[in-house]
DNA sequence: AACGTATATACGGTCAATCGTATATAAGGG
DNA sequence: CCCTTATATACGATTGACCGTATATACGTT
């Protein structure tokens, strides 16, 4: 895929794709019904975004069942990686993905988590 | 100006003013007609996205003469920096950068440089 | 097979970003 | 004061990004 550093920054303009991003980088791999009640958002939008990131090569998807994956894809250059830390670094304690941390961890019948419980 | 994460990504989705930082990060600061000869693109182009870096506290600017001279915002915030370095590492090397930096190069009559040859 | 859940995509509408052209402002030199 | 150069901005047009709704697909369960 070999993406262009402008076209990476453009990715991560819009609000939708950056927080899923950034929650991805966090959690490793997350499902497209728990980044939908993390960002408070309707599903096809948020599938939207995520099939524009996986079209660009910035992640890979995984099918488990009715769930489908989302992790950063692991041939992303190292430059691009850089940069998703760093936002993390700036953002991560403030809104909204301090708020979008918090809806995740506290979503009920999260797939994949609670199978034992 | 207290820039926002994704605010920053919006200004540097855009390939004017993407390589525009670039130069100006690498040059430490850059006038105007310096940026026209270096991009190739015509001056209100070009006046227009430096005016949005500026509206947002990117860079600063400084008149000297007809010249105006922009440069990195003294109080970008570390985290900005830090994305702008990693993006000349990225970039610096490949198209179009390469191109920019060797045409301003080779600019001639060239303010500021030029003065007692 | 029928149903429910998870996900993707097609469609049409809206709005914001960007563009080129034209013009305004400002400085310097005759 | 006029002319040239440097820069900024106003304007109208175009394009592309994003949106919500509706629908399609795929999987699991009964």
């Amino acid at each position: 895929m070999n993406i262009q550093c402008r076209q990476f920054f453009q990715l991560l303009s819009d609000d939708t794709r950056l927080r899923s991003l950034l929650l991805i980088h966090q959690e490793g791999e997350l499902c497209v019904c728990e980044l939908v009640h993390a960002l408070q958002e309707i599903q096809p939008k948020v599938s939207r975004h995520l099939a524009a990131l996986r079209d660009t090569g910035v992640v890979a998807d995984r099918r488990a069942g009715q769930w489908i994956y989302y992790r950063l894809h692991p041939d992303l250059p190292d430059w691009a990686l850089q940069i998703l830390q760093t936002a993390v670094d700036a953002a991560a304690e403030r809104e909204p993905y301090a708020r979008d941390l918090a809806a995740l961890a506290q979503m009920p019948n999260r797939p994949g988590t609670a199978r034992c419980a």
